[in-house]
DNA sequence: GCCCTGTTAAAACAAATGTTTGTGTCTCTC
DNA sequence: GAGAGACACAAACATTTGTTTTAACAGGGC
């Protein structure tokens, strides 16, 4: 069979290696040996390994990014003659679902998640800036449909927990493998990424929609 | 002002390092130099740079440990003549209260969450061995509260969802300068940290409480 | 005095890293 | 078929890494 390209050889390489192991843990000469390409190869193609880094989470995110702004399209304009907002399940089944469908081929998802965890947790100042720079209006676009969606929410509630779940979800992605293997031990269940999704769906609206602590205990 | 020893000087400069940029992007010499200790004080007082990263955790884990194992024996003990399980509420006002007991020195707490952050997302499998071994059966006892205080809910359900919740702890405290700061800038309010673990307790028993996702739509 | 022990200091070590260089080898164009 | 451009390859380069070695220093007990 003959193989792919150089250049997606190597993508494909680094993609599954950097999520195993992070970044900075895994050396340009693992991967191009594990691809099977030349040492310089990389710097030839990509000018640099934080290019590199860039290119991987690029290959991912540009259909999401597609994808997911024509759902979201889809989703205004179906709500539009309606005067009422998007409610939050709608939005979270379409961001799930968005998800769900992009990759089909290997396991790519689970990947693509671990490397979102990686992005955040890791130090890589670079790629956060990157992805600011590249997709920060999708997230505003986002946020301001979740807005809509919970007006009872008083502003800095609703950031805070967005960004409590967020944190969820990156978080179990990132660590999905290792859980994943302790579930497994313990339960004897083996879970897809798609069903994990999908089952912590409600828990994320019931989270939002929580109610509002009451007023703290003055202390000191 | 007398500075203190060699060996605290390390560990101050180095959790601080590593809750900034991760281990493998925090080199010896960029701990002793800025610890103004010789490199070679490092594997002469922990060995090596892996039992030196142990070394920080177990400085909060220890007492931690300690005091919570304290904090549950006391709450075991007020329901024990009761046969009602402990309440889920109170199990977790007792874990926060407890965290939030702890430092009191420092802005610890927050270092604290963002090392336990790096922890379960950086490779170092190393530290997720030690961390089990010398913490596992606190986490296991705390669990097997847990369980009891959700007695409706699936085992495999019970774990997907708190480590859900662990993750948003751990992300947002561990990201709590720069998220406070967003919120202080759009909104104008400063919130103290206690008072948003207040806050986010009655989204974490309403995401435990979850209603349990109708069974997925089989594909492929 | 001397020796022993614990610690610090400077230097060197071996290994691994990202990047660059020079050369060879195709393939397409004129 | 000659020349050019794109790519692959091996080797070398300059740093940076964790660790080890060796010597120096300080203090207390005999």
């Amino acid at each position: 069979m003959a193989q792919p390209d150089t250049v997606t050889r190597i993508l494909d390489t680094a993609e599954v290696l950097f999520a195993e192991r992070g970044f900075a843990e895994t050396s340009l000469r693992t991967i191009t040996s594990k691809a099977k390409v030349n040492l310089a190869a990389v710097n030839y193609h990509f000018g640099s390994k934080k290019s590199l880094i860039q290119a991987v989470f690029a290959r991912y995110l540009d259909p999401f990014a597609v994808s997911f702004h024509a759902a979201l399209d889809a989703l205004e304009a179906r709500y539009r003659d309606t005067s009422d907002a998007v409610p939050l399940e709608a939005l979270l089944e379409t961001l799930t679902r968005t998800v769900l469908e992009i990759p089909a081929e290997r396991d790519s998802l689970k990947v693509f998640m671990r490397l979102l965890g990686l992005a955040y947790s890791q130090a890589q100042g670079h790629l956060r800036r990157y992805l600011q720079q590249e997709y920060g209006d999708l997230f505003t676009r986002f946020t301001e449909l979740l807005r809509r969606a919970t007006p009872e929410l008083p502003e800095t509630e609703r950031f805070w927990r967005l960004h409590f779940m967020l944190g969820s979800v990156i978080f179990i992605l990132s660590g999905l493998d290792a859980l994943r293997d302790i579930a497994e031990k313990d339960f004897g269940e083996r879970v897809s990424v798609r069903e994990l999704v999908h089952r912590l769906r409600p828990v994320v609206v019931e989270a939002m929609n929580a109610p509002i602590a009451p007023p703290m205990p003055a202390s000191t």
